[in-house]
DNA sequence: TGGACTTTGTGAAATTCTGCACGAAACCAT
DNA sequence: ATGGTTTCGTGCAGAATTTCACAAAGTCCA
């Protein structure tokens, strides 16, 4: 009973617990104290019952009247989030993409980062990309552990993503950024997300055609399409 | 009566259709001719139900007892989803990433050639990136009218994405894929498609503490999380 | 031809997500 | 104090999505 279960967030909620965050980090940067549901939706882009019920599986820390403390609601959900610790990211193939991941310094102060970059081509282990020495991805498994490495970044090319993530759940990571445009066979243990250029370019292309068609095609009359996220 | 009125595909089905072409462009490539909805489930990590009712909404396409097509159901996929034209973006913001697309060439070959890029900065306009020549953010009106431009690609800075977006829609560009960690405020008529590799390393984040969190806390019996797309 | 088998297409149930509406709780001004 | 105002938290209904389950429609082979 006074043991504390932690709640379980539905998935579409905790898809938007990031994107709030950021906002309150910027309202807080903006010497910002306080928001409403209402003023936090209109930033965010969505209605602000919604906020306040993904903000209630938080716990209840806002207050009626007055709203949400910037500052509290910020360490409220990291928590929840997990980001009140780091995370370490190895990145899985040396390539362009690769190197600039490892490169770029801004996953780092988020709590994310990258402390070792992998490769399966013997010409480029040994270099160094940034601060990191590339290694051998057969060693993937030890650095995970003396790393304590739990997320990995796919950025391999597209014949070898799989064999990638199979080394990556073999050396015991479950959380998966996959960069190659493939759908990654994983056991349902494992976390996958997915960033496919193509594939959002290709959902703006549909929504660009109906609404092209639209126009177009006479006075049909049908509502606009619109998206967000 | 006759009137092909254009079918509206659910959301949910729209974000799919693009990765079931990827996994049928796989097949066609290696002359696989025909599969079924079990089998492109499997390949897509969903139920062959959900991939029955999404192709379903293209027309019935399928043939009973035997399976889809895959050069024709390609083919119709494309046709949804405006892939049978092509599509030019610009890309506004020529630093690291702005450079880094207009370089990259594979988009081009997908269907949305990058056929201008822009900037603010008058020390960077006029210097060449891959085979553009980076413009004025000023003339981004023009350049949209004469390059037939229909999606922006924002690569700017944080803080200057909103007015980023904000000459993207004066220039009669509806369909954004921004980059930049932040909401853009958009009239509802706009799509907008964010790619912020934060807020997938958060949602990931939660996922993992998840389970971190199941494996150190006793034997509290629940369902483990799992995540894809 | 006919019967066994396969796989689609789709109603309908189940589940998840969203948004409204309103009571509850806090602040404020007098 | 007290009444007015603000805003949270949430029950509930409706919308969207997912999944089941099965009839319909085709293939295959003897």
């Amino acid at each position: 009973m006074t043991q504390l279960q932690r709640r379980r967030i539905p998935d579409a909620a905790v898809t938007r617990l990031p994107v709030y965050l950021q906002i309150l980090n910027n309202l807080h940067a903006t010497n910002v104290l306080r928001f409403s549901s209402d003023e936090l939706a209109a930033l965010a882009g969505v209605n602000a019952a919604k906020v306040r019920k993904d903000l209630s599986y938080l716990g209840s820390y806002g207050t009626r009247g007055v709203g949400y403390e910037v500052t509290y609601l910020i360490h409220q959900i990291k928590r929840e989030l997990g980001l009140l610790r780091e995370w370490n990211v190895v990145v899985v193939g040396a390539g362009n993409l690769g190197c600039a991941l490892a490169k770029f310094g801004g996953f780092a102060p988020r709590g994310f980062p990258v402390v070792g970059i992998v490769d399966n081509d013997s010409k480029k282990i040994g270099e160094t990309t940034g601060a990191l020495t590339i290694g051998d991805v057969r060693n993937l498994g030890k650095m995970v552990r003396d790393l304590n490495i739990t997320i990995g970044a796919i950025t391999t090319s597209t014949a070898t993503a799989q064999s990638a993530v199979d080394a990556l759940i073999d050396a015991g990571v479950a959380s998966i950024l996959n960069f190659a445009p493939i759908v990654l066979a994983t056991p349902s243990s494992v976390s996958v997300r997915n960033v496919d250029l193509g594939v959002e370019l290709q959902i703006l292309s549909y929504y660009e055609q109906m609404r092209t068609d639209q126009i177009d095609g006479a006075k049909s009359q049908s509502k606009s399409a619109a998206v967000s996220v």
